[in-house]
DNA sequence: AGCACGCCGACT
DNA sequence: GTCGGCGTGCTC
């Protein structure tokens, strides 16, 4: 029996099956789709079996065998390792990245070099003898001082080197207390008088005969320590053993369960659609405007994939954002729910995983990986918010989350449904050539009306004299809403912006020594950061260049807005919502219900803020500075500003109380911020479908960034240029090829950084030249030092 | 990627 | 003379 396995190594050359025989004693257990213990090269690591076959290509003879089984039941299913190569062909990727990526971070393996001791522990030099203390082995990084020490060991053959893989985290087993079923051993045993604690426990065990408590249930209830439960253990009172037990990470306690919705019209003709072809695989784009309900469709839809015995993957840009659509379901489906998202330790995600994996769940909420979740009988998969770019993952893997959910939808002849108010232009125009079927929601659920928008021009303002950064409608507009009780938002675009250290005396703004990029200044730790490397430093009390002490934090973040607004309305009571803020496990949720429960006037916050708020006494929203997006070097930008206009616009008049918005820019003409005043979501396709299509991006082109990164300027610039030209000899002259320019942010971690855009609508060679490029690459550039990244379909090419 | 093998400079 | 620098070649 052989087994084809992919290992654990990302590396060109690796990047194909290996042949292993699979030893007699694990025959009978080996499936694909386990992961492995197997010995590669002078080293042992993790694989996943992908095949298992009768006869090998290779040599027989120089076949090695699988060390260890990793599981007792696949990781992995079939339908995952089909998927995984696909991955590869898509985006260009590692096989072993495609399926790791498939596997909750909790089983992705841990290497830690070790040395062991090969010989009786006297035959080493005493210096070396602590190190071993009781155990066999010590980890290599603990014995670096005796490095040359351990060498010449491992010549004389008396230590060995070894590699000891684990996975990151494991099953939580928790202790169980047995309590004996003879009343008559309880009474009878023998305590001492002053035992008191074990006299109080006695009693318990006398009213508890032969039952068996969680350890933990034990002590609380009986009221003693863990040392008296091993006492009267050891009298034989009472036995031992582990269970295998979930971590609960449900902050959501008792939630009541809660009945579907009347749908109105609108929705009920997008539901029966759905419904009418729950057995097919088809593409839905739900295009329904802010509050118009989709939430409602997705929860009856899967209600009844549910009632037909299959299940049901709901995903969310990013769940922990949105506790209030993880409620929801959990309201729906109650224990049928598995949530998983970023604010979960590796231990809860791996938890969520098993209870799909088991099928002790029916559907699962969460943010871009849970569309790998390992369903068998899948009914339904839906993406929220679909334009929302984090559907992409930006390292390798490079996929993305709704063509994984297309090709899934295929294996499991089930529909998806695509939902968005502002949905991407690729997934429009599809719907539009009838690739996809649309269903519109042009009216909000309860029928409340759309807020009205206010455009302000901030240039106005400048010449007025304002140079405050609330224009004066914005801040009549907010003391109004004081008065009234009613509670305001104001978002902060902050792309592109970030709060530096600038010096007042020469201009001089911190940058990062490794990086071209300017350092973030971090209130909670006093330090300046880089966002991109991670370096940082103290903040400085005077200027590097000019030793000027005029240098000073210039917020022009959230906090900045917010000492404005304390100056502008000093009674109000503001919650801020930023990276800062949220930086704790949980301060999403708790900022958010708070806001919620009323115990401020005003949620200030950045991009995250955008989305999921639905709160019935937010009445104005602000939109303090609309044009930082729309002026990003990127084909998307007027698209992303759309997007984020209506988006926090809608955040508006959810209820009873009419909503008021406010958005101010620079260019107030600019049809990405007129169109999204009112919602006029198919004027904005249009006119930007018309950019698109005399610029050559998508959706008329395919678009492929090829990204070079090297540590001196001269020879990526080179190498780019050599890619450049062998591109534009290979590929076919309808392609456009652009470049190569320096990225964007042309320096990170003291690498430079040069990239090409290939744009293309069909290029049957591509897949192959690709794979050219890559070998040259492999032959020659990796050698002094140049790595390459593909990104096939990039959400942005900055 | 990691690790061993292999061939040339600065130290006990 | 040896320790150790990193070039290159392989991994079922």
């Amino acid at each position: 029996m052989i087994a084809e396995v992919i290992v654990d190594v990302a590396a060109h050359p690796i990047d194909r099956p290996f042949d292993y025989a699979v030893p007699e004693k694990f025959q009978a257990l080996t499936e694909p789709g386990m992961r492995v213990k197997v010995p590669f090269g002078n080293r042992k690591v993790l694989g996943f079996i992908t095949t298992i076959k009768d006869t090998s290509e290779f040599d027989p003879k120089r076949l090695k065998p699988i060390h260890e089984l990793m599981d007792v039941v696949p990781v992995l299913n079939g339908e995952m390792l089909e998927l995984a190569q696909w991955m590869k062909r898509q985006t260009v990727c590692f096989e072993i990245d495609a399926l790791q990526v498939m596997v909750p971070a909790a089983l992705r393996a841990k290497y830690e070099k070790r040395f062991v001791l090969n010989a009786a522990i006297d035959e080493l030099p005493k210096e070396l003898h602590p190190y071993f203390g009781t155990r066999d082995f010590v980890r290599a990084q603990e014995a670096e001082a005796v490095y040359g020490l351990m060498k010449k060991e491992m010549d004389k053959g008396t230590v060995l080197a070894d590699t000891n893989i684990q996975q990151k985290t494991g099953v939580k087993k928790i202790r169980m207390v047995h309590i004996t079923d003879s009343a008559e051993d309880i009474e009878n045993i023998s305590i001492r008088a002053n035992a008191k604690q074990q006299l109080k426990l006695q009693e318990f065990f006398l009213k508890h005969v032969g039952q068996s408590f969680e350890s933990s249930q034990l002590q609380k209830q009986a009221g003693v320590s863990l040392p008296t439960v091993n006492a009267l253990a050891e009298k034989g009172l009472a036995n031992f053993s582990s269970m295998e037990s979930y971590r609960d990470p449900s902050l959501l306690t008792a939630i009541e369960q809660k009945i579907a919705l009347d749908l109105t019209d609108e929705q009920q003709t997008a539901f029966d659609a759905i419904q009418s072809s729950l057995n097919t695989e088809k593409t839905f784009l739900l295009h329904g405007i802010t509050g118009s309900g989709k939430t409602e469709i997705y929860l009856q839809t899967i209600a009844q994939v549910l009632e037909e015995g299959k299940e049901a993957i709901m995903l969310v840009p990013e769940i922990s954002l949105t506790p209030q659509m993880t409620i929801r379901f959990k309201e729906r489906f109650g224990d049928l729910v598995a949530v998983l998202h970023s604010g979960l330790s590796a231990g809860e995600k791996y938890d969520e995983w098993r209870k799909i994996q088991r099928a002790e769940v029916k559907v699962v909420v969460g943010a871009r990986s849970a569309i790998f979740a390992p369903f068998q009988n899948l009914g339904l998969i839906i993406l929220d918010e679909e334009h929302e770019s984090s559907y992409k993952q930006d390292d390798s893997p490079r996929y993305h989350a709704r063509d994984v959910a297309i090709w899934r939808s295929q294996q499991h002849q089930c529909p998806v449904i695509l939902g968005s108010a502002t949905p991407s232009l690729e997934s429009y125009a599809r719907a539009q050539k009838g690739v996809y079927e649309l269903l519109a929601l042009k009216n909000r659920a309860k029928n409340q009306p759309l807020p009205e928008v206010h455009i302000v021009d901030m240039r106005e303002e400048l010449r007025t004299g304002n140079r405050s950064m609330f224009s004066v409608e914005l801040a009549e507009a907010i003391r109004e809403r004081l008065a009234r009780k009613e509670q305001v938002v104001l978002f902060l675009n902050k792309r592109g912006y970030s709060s530096f250290v600038l010096c007042r005396d020469c201009g001089t703004v911190l940058q990062c020594p490794n990086c071209d990029i300017s350092l973030t200044y971090h209130r909670a730790s006093e330090r300046m950061k880089c966002h991109y490397c991670g370096y940082d430093e103290p903040v400085p009390t005077t200027c590097p260049e000019c030793e000027s002490d005029h240098i000073r934090f210039f917020g022009t973040g959230t906090q900045k807005v917010e000492e404005e607004l304390a100056k502008l309305v000093p009674d109000a009571r503001v919650l801020r919502m930023d990276v800062d803020t949220t930086r704790n496990k949980g301060a999403h949720e708790k900022i958010l219900s708070a806001f919620g429960e009323g115990k401020a006037d005003i949620l200030l916050g950045t991009q995250m803020i955008a989305k999921g708020l639905d709160f019935p006494n937010i009445t104005l929203v602000g939109v303090l500075s609309a044009d930082t997006t729309l002026h990003l070097p990127d084909f998307r930008a007027a698209e992303k500003t759309y997007q984020l206009l209506t988006q926090v616009s809608g955040r508006a008049g959810r209820d009873v109380l009419p909503g008021e918005v406010y958005v101010q820019t620079y260019t107030p003409e600019h049809y990405a911020i007129t169109l999204a005043k009112d919602q006029l979501y198919e004027p904005f396709y249009e006119q930007e479908m018309a950019m698109r299509r005399a610029s050559g991006y998508p959706p008329y082109y395919y678009v492929v960034n090829i990204q070079f990164t090297h540590e001196d300027l001269m020879t990526v610039s080179g190498y780019a240029q050599q890619m450049t030209e062998y591109l534009r000899h290979r590929l076919s002259p309808k392609t456009i090829i652009i470049g190569p320019s320096a990225s964007l942010i042309a320096r990170v971690n003291n690498r430079y950084r040069y990239q090409c855009l290939i744009k293309y609508k069909n290029e049957p060679k591509l897949a192959e030249v690709l794979q050219q490029l890559i070998k040259i690459y492999r032959s020659d550039w990796i050698k002094t030092g140049a790595t390459l990244s593909i990104d096939m379909n990039p959400t942005t090419v900055m």
